[in-house]
DNA sequence: ATTTAGATCCTCT
DNA sequence: GAGGATCTAAATG
Protein backbone atom coordinates (compact mmCIF):
# COMPACT_ATOMS: atom_id res chain seq x y z
CA UNK A 1 0.00 0.00 0.00
CA UNK A 2 1.20 3.69 -0.91
CA UNK A 3 2.06 5.53 2.02
CA UNK A 4 -0.67 8.23 2.39
CA UNK A 5 0.85 10.71 4.75
CA UNK A 6 0.22 13.87 4.38
CA UNK A 7 3.36 16.29 3.31
CA UNK A 8 4.27 20.12 4.96
CA UNK A 9 2.28 21.95 1.78
CA UNK A 10 -0.82 19.98 3.42
CA UNK A 11 -0.49 21.63 7.00
CA UNK A 12 0.67 25.31 5.74
CA UNK A 13 -2.71 26.24 4.87
CA UNK A 14 -3.72 28.76 8.18
CA UNK A 15 -5.77 27.30 11.18
CA UNK A 16 -8.97 27.65 9.51
CA UNK A 17 -8.52 26.16 6.15
CA UNK A 18 -6.76 23.70 7.87
CA UNK A 19 -8.79 22.99 10.38
CA UNK A 20 -11.47 22.08 8.01
CA UNK A 21 -9.45 20.33 5.94
CA UNK A 22 -8.59 17.81 8.83
CA UNK A 23 -11.97 16.69 9.27
CA UNK A 24 -12.13 13.10 7.73
CA UNK A 25 -8.63 12.77 7.89
CA UNK A 26 -6.94 9.59 9.24
CA UNK A 27 -4.68 10.45 12.68
CA UNK A 28 -2.16 7.45 13.23
CA UNK A 29 -0.04 6.62 16.10
CA UNK A 30 2.78 3.86 16.13
CA UNK A 31 3.63 2.65 19.94
CA UNK A 32 7.15 2.01 20.81
CA UNK A 33 6.25 -2.08 20.58
CA UNK A 34 5.14 -1.46 16.89
CA UNK A 35 1.21 -1.55 17.70
CA UNK A 36 -0.69 1.08 15.40
CA UNK A 37 -3.39 2.74 16.28
CA UNK A 38 -5.67 5.32 14.26
CA UNK A 39 -9.08 6.71 13.89
CA UNK A 40 -10.45 9.17 11.91
CA UNK A 41 -10.42 12.76 13.14
CA UNK A 42 -14.32 14.04 13.49
CA UNK A 43 -13.38 17.22 15.30
CA UNK A 44 -11.08 20.22 15.76
CA UNK A 45 -10.96 23.86 16.89
CA UNK A 46 -8.82 26.80 15.21
CA UNK A 47 -6.72 29.00 17.67
CA UNK A 48 -5.56 32.04 15.29
CA UNK A 49 -2.34 33.08 17.05
CA UNK A 50 -1.16 36.43 18.35
CA UNK A 51 -4.74 37.93 18.21
CA UNK A 52 -6.92 35.03 19.45
CA UNK A 53 -7.62 35.69 22.87
CA UNK A 54 -7.88 31.85 23.66
CA UNK A 55 -4.71 30.93 22.09
CA UNK A 56 -1.81 30.21 23.99
CA UNK A 57 0.24 32.25 22.21
CA UNK A 58 -2.09 35.62 22.72
CA UNK A 59 -0.12 38.55 22.26
CA UNK A 60 3.01 37.04 21.12
CA UNK A 61 3.74 35.56 24.23
CA UNK A 62 6.21 32.82 24.05
CA UNK A 63 7.59 30.39 26.22
CA UNK A 64 8.74 26.90 27.20
CA UNK A 65 5.33 25.57 27.23
CA UNK A 66 3.98 26.97 23.73
CA UNK A 67 7.46 26.98 22.09
CA UNK A 68 6.40 24.56 19.17
CA UNK A 69 3.95 26.58 17.67
CA UNK A 70 6.20 28.67 16.57
CA UNK A 71 7.72 26.13 14.53
CA UNK A 72 7.02 24.57 11.18
CA UNK A 73 3.52 23.57 9.81
CA UNK A 74 3.09 20.08 10.69
CA UNK A 75 4.56 20.12 13.46
CA UNK A 76 2.96 18.82 16.87
CA UNK A 77 2.24 21.26 20.08
CA UNK A 78 1.24 19.22 22.86
CA UNK A 79 0.71 20.94 26.22
CA UNK A 80 -0.05 19.70 29.58
CA UNK A 81 -3.26 21.18 31.52
CA UNK A 82 -5.52 20.90 34.51
CA UNK A 83 -2.62 18.96 36.56
CA UNK A 84 -3.42 15.72 34.36
CA UNK A 85 -4.70 15.84 30.73
CA UNK A 86 -2.51 16.66 27.52
CA UNK A 87 -3.75 18.13 24.55
CA UNK A 88 -2.73 17.47 20.88
CA UNK A 89 -2.50 20.11 18.36
CA UNK A 90 -0.88 20.51 15.22
CA UNK A 91 0.84 23.74 14.23
CA UNK A 92 -0.61 25.06 10.76
CA UNK A 93 1.10 28.77 9.34
CA UNK A 94 4.98 29.47 8.38
CA UNK A 95 7.57 28.93 11.11
CA UNK A 96 7.33 31.99 13.93
CA UNK A 97 3.19 32.45 13.17
CA UNK A 98 1.91 30.17 16.39
CA UNK A 99 -1.27 29.05 14.88
CA UNK A 100 -2.81 25.38 15.55
CA UNK A 101 -5.24 23.08 15.31
CA UNK A 102 -6.24 21.17 18.54
CA UNK A 103 -7.35 17.58 17.58
CA UNK A 104 -10.40 17.54 20.01
CA UNK A 105 -12.06 13.79 18.75
CA UNK A 106 -11.31 10.85 16.47
CA UNK A 107 -13.45 7.83 15.35
CA UNK A 108 -10.95 5.05 16.72
CA UNK A 109 -10.84 2.51 13.58
CA UNK A 110 -7.29 0.49 14.05
CA UNK A 111 -5.99 -0.54 17.68
CA UNK A 112 -9.03 -0.14 19.63
CA UNK A 113 -8.08 -3.36 21.87
CA UNK A 114 -4.64 -1.10 22.81
CA UNK A 115 -7.18 1.83 23.28
CA UNK A 116 -9.80 0.06 25.34
CA UNK A 117 -6.36 -0.74 27.87
CA UNK A 118 -5.43 3.08 27.88
CA UNK A 119 -8.38 3.95 28.84
CA UNK A 120 -9.84 0.54 30.93
CA UNK A 121 -13.56 2.02 31.99
CA UNK A 122 -14.18 3.90 29.07
CA UNK A 123 -16.88 2.99 26.73
CA UNK A 124 -16.30 2.35 23.39
CA UNK A 125 -18.04 5.65 22.01
CA UNK A 126 -16.10 7.35 24.61
CA UNK A 127 -12.15 6.04 24.16
CA UNK A 128 -11.36 9.49 22.12
CA UNK A 129 -14.24 11.58 22.61
CA UNK A 130 -12.38 15.16 23.79
CA UNK A 131 -8.80 16.43 23.44
CA UNK A 132 -7.19 14.22 26.57
CA UNK A 133 -9.82 11.61 26.24
CA UNK A 134 -7.69 10.73 22.31
CA UNK A 135 -4.33 11.42 23.85
CA UNK A 136 -4.40 8.44 26.51
CA UNK A 137 -5.90 6.43 24.43
CA UNK A 138 -3.28 7.21 21.67
CA UNK A 139 -0.36 7.32 24.59
CA UNK A 140 0.23 11.04 23.16
CA UNK A 141 2.39 12.87 25.97
CA UNK A 142 5.41 14.90 26.60
CA UNK A 143 7.72 13.15 24.58
CA UNK A 144 5.34 13.66 20.81
CA UNK A 145 5.81 17.44 21.81
CA UNK A 146 7.72 19.09 18.94
CA UNK A 147 7.45 15.94 16.74
CA UNK A 148 7.49 16.61 12.96
CA UNK A 149 4.64 14.80 11.65
CA UNK A 150 5.38 14.63 8.36
CA UNK A 151 8.40 12.54 9.16
CA UNK A 152 7.92 10.97 12.58
CA UNK A 153 7.59 7.40 12.77
CA UNK A 154 5.53 7.73 15.33
CA UNK A 155 2.86 9.79 14.78
CA UNK A 156 1.38 11.32 11.25
CA UNK A 157 -1.74 12.12 9.54
CA UNK A 158 -3.02 10.22 5.94
CA UNK A 159 -5.00 10.99 3.85
CA UNK A 160 -7.98 9.26 3.98
CA UNK A 161 -12.13 9.27 1.76
CA UNK A 162 -14.50 11.20 1.39
CA UNK A 163 -14.68 15.23 2.41
CA UNK A 164 -17.40 15.09 5.59
CA UNK A 165 -19.74 17.33 5.78
CA UNK A 166 -18.77 19.99 8.13
CA UNK A 167 -20.91 21.79 10.78
CA UNK A 168 -18.91 24.54 13.34
CA UNK A 169 -19.81 26.37 16.76
CA UNK A 170 -18.31 28.34 19.41
CA UNK A 171 -14.87 26.53 21.17
CA UNK A 172 -14.88 24.58 23.87
CA UNK A 173 -13.88 26.03 27.56
CA UNK A 174 -12.24 29.26 26.51
CA UNK A 175 -15.16 31.41 28.01
CA UNK A 176 -12.43 33.80 29.50
CA UNK A 177 -11.35 35.02 26.10
CA UNK A 178 -14.72 37.19 25.67
CA UNK A 179 -15.39 38.17 21.89
CA UNK A 180 -13.18 35.09 20.99
CA UNK A 181 -14.94 33.05 23.01
CA UNK A 182 -17.99 33.31 20.60
CA UNK A 183 -16.20 32.89 17.24
CA UNK A 184 -17.30 29.37 15.64
CA UNK A 185 -13.73 27.92 15.60
CA UNK A 186 -14.84 24.63 16.44
CA UNK A 187 -15.19 22.31 13.59
CA UNK A 188 -17.23 18.77 13.43
CA UNK A 189 -18.50 16.22 11.16
CA UNK A 190 -22.04 16.49 10.87
CA UNK A 191 -23.77 13.13 12.00
CA UNK A 192 -20.73 11.62 13.85
CA UNK A 193 -21.54 10.23 17.19
CA UNK A 194 -17.75 10.26 18.09
CA UNK A 195 -17.51 14.21 18.69
CA UNK A 196 -17.15 15.76 22.15
CA UNK A 197 -19.90 17.02 24.23
CA UNK A 198 -23.36 16.38 25.46
CA UNK A 199 -24.84 13.38 23.65
CA UNK A 200 -27.08 14.72 20.92
CA UNK A 201 -26.30 17.96 20.34
CA UNK A 202 -24.45 17.16 17.15
CA UNK A 203 -27.36 14.60 15.76
CA UNK A 204 -30.00 11.94 16.43
CA UNK A 205 -27.79 9.05 15.65
CA UNK A 206 -25.59 9.79 18.56
CA UNK A 207 -28.48 8.49 20.36
CA UNK A 208 -29.45 5.00 18.96
CA UNK A 209 -25.28 4.34 18.34
CA UNK A 210 -24.09 5.27 22.17
CA UNK A 211 -22.73 2.00 24.26
CA UNK A 212 -20.71 -1.00 24.02
C1' DA B 1 -30.75 13.49 32.08
C1' DT B 2 -28.27 17.33 33.87
C1' DT B 3 -25.45 19.60 37.28
C1' DT B 4 -21.63 20.03 40.52
C1' DA B 5 -17.26 19.17 42.76
C1' DG B 6 -12.89 17.46 43.04
C1' DA B 7 -8.77 15.79 41.09
C1' DT B 8 -3.98 17.38 40.49
C1' DC B 9 0.38 19.71 38.82
C1' DC B 10 2.65 22.26 35.28
C1' DT B 11 3.38 26.91 33.76
C1' DC B 12 3.72 31.63 34.09
C1' DT B 13 3.32 36.03 37.12
C1' DG C 1 0.47 31.61 44.35
C1' DA C 2 -3.18 31.26 40.80
C1' DG C 3 -5.39 29.13 37.27
C1' DG C 4 -6.03 26.17 33.27
C1' DA C 5 -7.90 24.75 25.06
C1' DT C 6 -10.50 18.61 30.87
C1' DC C 7 -12.52 14.45 32.69
C1' DT C 8 -14.95 11.57 35.93
C1' DA C 9 -17.79 10.26 39.69
C1' DA C 10 -21.24 11.51 42.59
C1' DA C 11 -25.39 14.10 43.62
C1' DT C 12 -29.72 15.80 42.23
C1' DG C 13 -34.27 16.42 39.50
Amino acid sequence: MPEARLARVFFASGAVPLAVALLGKRLVRVLGDGTRLAGIIVEVEAYLGVKDRASHAFGGRRTARNESMYAAPGTAYVYFTYGMHWCFNVVCAVEGVPEAVLIRAIEPIEGIEAMRAARVGARDLDLCRGPARLCKALAIDRSLDREDLTSSPRLWIEDAAAAPRVMRTARIGVGYSGAWAKRRLRFLVRGSAFVSGRSGTNSRLSRGARGR
